[in-house]
RNA sequence: GGGAGCGUAGCUCAGCUGGCAGAGCGCCAGUUUUACACACUGGAUGUCGUCGGUUCAAGCCCGGCCGCUCCCA
């Protein structure tokens, strides 16, 4: 068959739209709630719509997608369910600093105007991403593609705040939590990151009330020192014995404050002694409730001093603290300060200092939800793989804190809670109640504030699938297979879910969790915006093609660690993708217009027979592979069959036959060919999707399209271990002639003679039928066989070969002596190899001990080498001889 | 302070239930061999962090130590 009109390289660019486009044309990812078969379901984790995808999100696709596509060829009912996140503040943040940048601020607007210009941003990037996806190949069902504030998902969101409030376990109190003031909203414990921060500590004197003396304290915190409630020593610091429970006057204020003892106190730090201020310190807080302490707050939400401190109302937190550190000092207070590193709380998504205050918000009770979360990952109902990130997810849940689920924005479903300002009632409802129950007042005012966006994540599993109804896909898909995700977001999300998962519907989400790794830039820094080292996957597509990016991510991705990113990777996979299209090309070169038909297997030659023997074990591990989430082992076993095996010997050696004048022989190369490319795109499909099915749309098969195909079965008939072993002796022989060639500096062009020496009849007969391949591959002329090594000519190079050795006749490009060190380098290496096999099998233990095959592997090696040995030396005394 | 991970060839990393170390890239020498120079042929390079233990046998299992990274408080 006439190629020219295919390219020399595989063109992405123009193969995969086009072949996506087809896929999604004919529904081949749609999946179908009625049907038989047995679902396999993968809910998407959803992007946020604050931006564009980046290389994790790439890589957290492309898993998903080769677990779905494998599972759509071994014929599950695959569904993998697509989606997008609202990310409440983060997306609240861009639209806000978006409208900025056109003039327009957010407090000029009302909350309807702002929710529009929020949902126009949400349709720009929703499109954006869900474009992006497809580009990757990512073949999920776009029919039931969700979002988290679409009207399915928003049911799903109050239904659940409504029923875990009327079960008591959100409740609404006065608690402490994480103000972020550039936010200008609270936030979770779980969106804090703690950084180290260099400050001062302040070492303060708290005179006693009655009497002489004082106690010191040390804090970084003075200026809110006018919501102190006590000041704590440890209970068995006994430089503080017997002070426990006498009074202390809190300086600049007329207040009488109590010495406590608890255990939270460290007494290495600072003096030993510390103020308990429980409205704003989360472990002041957790003191105070243990020795009910008052709670005083200081600070506003704008971070504020308030009228309670007296002068310094209205400064905010900085000036406050200049002028009353000034004032201590000036009355005396004041006894030293010091340098003092400490670790600081910052909001994930701006970095600035979280403001830890007392205020009214809506929170989870979590305690009755983790505890059967927890049992549910220790009895194995939910496993993590790796199986270590398990410990992250207990750590976590076993100190789990309520979760406060209020937000101060706008941006996100609106928490339904409703207050009646006539009598106080609050009414908690799916919809909004027409009038009060309590007094009957008709204008109920809506809770201003939204949820935590991780409460509608929490849900994602089952309110994709249409719950609180009924639906056919909840019945048909849920709980969901696997959950695909990266360890960052363990206890953000994952966590959630699960607890969210066993209260709602009875059931865990999911049975597995994968989880992997972060992918980092060349250096190993995380990519982020500030360090702009960030790199579009779009960029890398265009490029290279998906699949190329594709096999970089996979083939580098193991057990949930990090991986480096770079261009090279990506490269390589091009490379391989490329090698593979060229096999392809050849098939095409070679392939008639008949129809193939499956050979006899006595018909099959024995390279046919070495290759299809590989192709079976291979189909066998890459199931294996799957199976275990072993991509990049997959991937491995793959790459180097159709390269190592297929193209470097099977190729070549069917270019004899194809020269030559056996049409029925040429024929059979031309089935196995098939067969065997047939077999490895199917394999690397759920990999590389696009040039797998490009590929096999020209190979001959019955199905129409290899995404809706079905994943090969390991054929044992097709195994044969002899003609393995004697196609793998006749490699070893060509690789010695190559080298014998190289070393000598022999011409590629010319061709030599080569001799033959094997005892062994079948042997030396299996490697004479093959003789044309000895001549093709190593560029010999005449392969003379022998039984013997007598009346081998002068000026020969030899090497040894698994049973036998090969003499290549070199006339003047030998030297005698260099030959003769040659060979005695080698015969020092094997007489090494010899003594280390024999000590081995001296060695009583090892003998009795080690499973047979493993000594009978060592006695078959030392039988070779002695051989070996044995040759080396007669050509030696032979080399003397001729000295 | 608690938890986790990592330390293997110049670089980046594989190495499953213990049986004489692998890949990609890079490097050296050569090749327009009629699928592919995004290719082909040949080659060099490792005290598997360190010390000890278990075992006939340890990169792999156990313990100590050193170094790096991450998460939680």
């Amino acid at each position: 068959m006439n190629i020219d009109h295919i390219s020399k390289t595989f063109e992405p660019g123009a193969v995969e739209p086009r072949l996506y486009a087809a896929w999604q044309d004919e529904g081949a990812f749609q999946a179908d709630a009625d049907s038989k078969k047995r679902p396999f379901t993968i809910i998407m984790p959803p992007p946020n719509i604050t931006g564009q995808l980046h290389l994790g999100h790439a890589l957290d696709s492309t898993l998903q997608d080769a677990v779905i596509r494998y599972r759509r060829l071994i014929g599950d009912e695959a569904l993998w369910l697509p989606g997008t996140d609202h990310a409440a503040i983060a997306t609240e943040a861009r639209v806000v600093s978006h409208l900025k940048a056109q003039g327009i601020e957010k407090k000029d607007l009302t909350r309807e105007e702002f929710l529009v210009h929020a949902w126009e941003w949400k349709r720009l990037y929703g499109d954006m991403i869900v474009d992006q996806l497809k580009r990757l190949g990512s073949s999920c069902d776009w029919s039931r593609l969700a979002f988290t504030m679409d009207e399915p998902r928003s049911k799903a969101v109050v239904e659940v705040f409504v029923r875990l409030y009327e079960e008591g376990l959100i409740y609404r109190g006065q608690r402490i939590i994480n103000w972020c003031s550039t936010c200008k909203t609270t936030i979770s414990d779980a969106e804090v990151d703690y950084e180290e921060d260099t400050d001062r500590l302040y070492y303060v004197r708290y005179p006693f009330v009655s009497g002489e003396g004082h106690v010191l304290l040390a804090t970084t915190r003075p200026e809110t020192m006018f919501a102190d409630v006590a000041v704590a020593v440890h209970p068995e610091d006994s430089r503080y014995t017997g002070l426990v429970g006498k009074l202390l006057h809190l300086p600049l204020t007329n207040k009488q404050i109590p010495v406590i003892a608890d255990s939270y106190v460290d007494p290495e730090f600072g003096s030993g002694a510390v103020k308990i201020t429980p409205g704003h310190d989360p472990n002041d807080y957790e003191v105070g409730e243990r020795h009910d302490l008052p709670i005083v707050t200081v600070l506003d939400e704008a971070g504020i001093l308030t009228d309670e401190t007296g002068p310094y109302a209205g400064m905010d937190v900085k000036t406050a603290r200049k002028h009353v550190v000034a004032a201590l000092e000036e009355k005396g207070f004041l006894e030293k300060t010091t340098p003092h590193k400490h670790n600081v709380g910052h909001c994930y998504r701006c970095q600035t200092r979280i403001e830890p205050r007392v205020s009214e918000q809506w929170f989870v009770e979590m305690k009755p939800l983790a505890d059967p979360a927890l049992e549910a990952v220790r009895t194995g109902q939910v496993q993590f793989i790796p199986e270590h990130f398990s410990k992250t997810y207990f750590n976590w849940m076993e100190n789990i804190r309520d979760w406060n689920i209020s937000r101060q924005l706008w941006w996100g479903h609106q928490i339904p809670a409703y207050y009646c300002d006539e009598c106080g009632k609050i009414e908690v409802a799916r919809s909004r109640p027409a009038a009060c129950s309590a007094c009957g007042n008709e204008t109920l005012r809506q809770d201003e504030d939204t949820l935590d966006t991780w409460f509608s994540s929490a849900l994602w599993p089952f309110s994709t699938l249409g719950w609180p109804e009924q639906t056919a896909d909840l019945e048909k898909f849920y709980p969901t297979n696997l959950l695909v995700t990266g360890y960052d977001i363990i206890f953000f999300w994952v966590a959630r879910m699960i607890f969210s998962g066993i209260h709602q519907t009875g059931q865990v989400p999911f049975p597995e969790v994968l989880i992997h790794g972060i992918i980092r830039d060349e250096q190993g820094r995380k990519m982020s915006k500030s360090l702009n080292n960030g790199i579009d996957p779009l960029e890398v597509i265009d490029k290279y093609g998906a699949d190329a990016l594709r096999y970089a991510l996979l083939a580098n991705s193991s057990k949930g660690l990090d991986q480096r990113f770079s261009e090279a990777r990506v490269e390589a996979g091009r490379n391989f993708i490329n090698k593979m299209w060229n096999a392809f090309r050849y098939f095409l070169m070679q392939r008639t217009d008949e129809p193939l038909e499956r050979p006899a297997r006595d018909q099959l030659k024995p390279e046919d027979r070495w290759i299809l023997t590989g192709l079976t074990r291979l189909v066998t591990e890459t199931t294996e592979h799957m199976e275990h989430y072993d991509f990049n082992l997959a991937l491995a076993k793959i790459y180097s069959f159709l390269w190592d095996y297929f193209c470097d010997w099977y190729i070549e050696m069917t270019k004899v036959r194809f020269q030559g004048d056996d049409k029925a022989s040429a024929k059979i190369a031309e089935w196995v060919m098939n067969e065997v490319l047939c077999q490895t795109m199917t394999l690397l499909h759920p990999f590389m999707p696009f040039v797998t099915e490009e590929i096999w749309q020209h190979l001959w098969h019955e199905d129409t399209r290899l995404i809706v195909s079905s994943w090969p079965k390991a054929d044992r008939s097709l195994e044969f271990t002899s003609d393995y072993e004697t196609m793998e002796r006749l490699m070893e022989v060509i690789r010695q002639i190559r080298n014998i060639r190289a070393e000598y500096r022999v011409a590629p062009k010319q061709e030599i003679a080569t001799i033959l020496v094997v005892e062994d009849k079948a042997i030396l007969k299996s490697l004479v039928l093959q003789e044309a391949y000895i001549k093709r591959l190593a560029k010999v002329s005449n392969v003379s066989p022998r039984s013997n090594d007598r009346d081998v000519p002068k000026g020969v190079v030899t090497a040894p070969f698994d049973g036998g050795v090969l003499f290549v006749p070199l006339e003047s490009l030998v030297d005698p002596v260099a030959e003769k060190t040659r060979l005695e380098k080698e015969l020092e290496k094997v007489t090494g190899e010899i003594a280390s096999i024999e000590k081995k099998l001296a060695n009583t233990q090892f003998v009795e001990k080690a499973p047979e095959a493993v000594v009978q592997v060592e006695r078959d090696k030392l039988e070779a080498k002695t051989e070996a040995k044995a040759h080396l030396e007669k050509r030696l005394s032979d080399l003397s001889a001729m000295l």
